[in-house]
DNA sequence: GCACAGGTAGATT
DNA sequence: AATCTACCTGTG
């Protein structure tokens, strides 16, 4: 087998001109910090897959961007879609200014070391099988896991790689399939969860048009989604920027550096709410970001 | 061998 | 409404 064959055979590097202006730090933070769990750094730039798009990705001068694509790609199509990815629409300068941090030297702390930090728009059926995977998983295991279901049950991509599978494609997977996949007990929840899917065509695309707390309260009646993973689809999959996930790493904050130990879940929630406003979610982002970078206690 | 990891659901208090 | 626990599997 040719070089190219297992590579594949890509576009040579071009400038993402209308993409964000985001440092080195941000950009890994972004795609491979536990928002989304498809891309994979490979020594000098990251590769990703989502939905049916399979692109590279570096940093470049002036903290801009430059992409890569299959030569067999649609680069118009690949870009559209990038942008949107990207949730380009989304002013995050703006929304950083509106965070409270002129009060709140933590979260200063947080924004000043992942300058363009982003939330991504991920399309909502893989975000919501990628953190059905996540319970207590770490994110190189999480990423594991979708790599391998992606390979048992998923579409072919192009050069070996494959796509998440839709619902219906795990719905017909089997249970057992997903357990082969090192899905342990999530393997039940995200095997219910497809039946239910399977039963409600327009699920994902009725959620679109629901207020947020009645889409979370659609997610969370499905098997295995709580409080949590349906505010993670809130947030990185439908653009929800109010939604706040606390997990393990953003309650050890709230009770070490917020001095809120003690608190229950439901007052966290209310107190991040009316801390951080309805940019509650990306303050999230910056704060989950600068703790596991060891910037903020944690 | 054993605790712990981007949780959830069901039982118990 | 706030704890307590089982549930798979990989890692240290």
């Amino acid at each position: 087998m040719r070089k190219s064959e297992a590579t594949g055979d890509w576009t040579s590097w071009l400038p993402w001109v209308d993409g964000p202006t985001i440092t080195a730090a941000s950009l890994a933070e972004t795609l491979d910090g536990g928002q989304a769990f498809r891309w994979n750094w490979l020594g000098s730039h990251f590769e990703g897959i989502w939905s049916r798009y399979h692109i590279r990705l570096k940093p470049a001068s002036g903290d801009r961007l430059s992409y890569s694509l299959p030569t067999s790609a649609d680069a118009t199509g690949v870009l559209s879609a990038l942008g949107a990815y990207f949730a380009l629409p989304t002013d995050f300068e703006m929304m950083t200014d509106h965070l409270p941090w002129r009060s709140d030297p933590v979260l200063a702390a947080a924004i000043k070391n992942f300058p363009g930090l982003r939330i991504l728009r991920q399309p909502v059926g893989e975000t919501l099988f990628c953190f059905l995977c996540s319970s207590t998983k770490q994110v190189p295991q999480i990423k594991a896991i979708c790599e391998a279901v992606a390979t048992r049950s998923g579409s072919a991509c192009g050069n070996g790689t494959y796509t998440l599978p839709t619902w219906p494609q795990i719905e017909a997977a089997g249970e057992t399939t997903l357990r082969a996949c090192k899905l342990g007990y999530r393997a039940g929840y995200i095997h219910r969860t497809a039946q239910v899917l399977a039963a409600e065509p327009d699920f994902f695309t009725r959620l679109e048009t629901l207020e947020t707390d009645a889409a979370r309260e659609q997610l969370m009646g499905l098997p295995g989604v709580g409080r949590k993973i349906a505010d993670c689809v809130l947030l990185f999959g439908l653009g929800r920027h109010e939604a706040f996930p606390i997990d393990t790493w953003v309650q050890r904050i709230l009770e070490r550096a917020y001095g809120l130990a003690g608190w229950p879940s439901t007052q966290l929630q209310q107190f991040a709410r009316a801390h951080f406003g309805p940019g509650a979610g990306y303050a999230q982002q910056y704060l989950f970001a600068a703790a596991r970078a060891g910037k903020i206690p944690a």
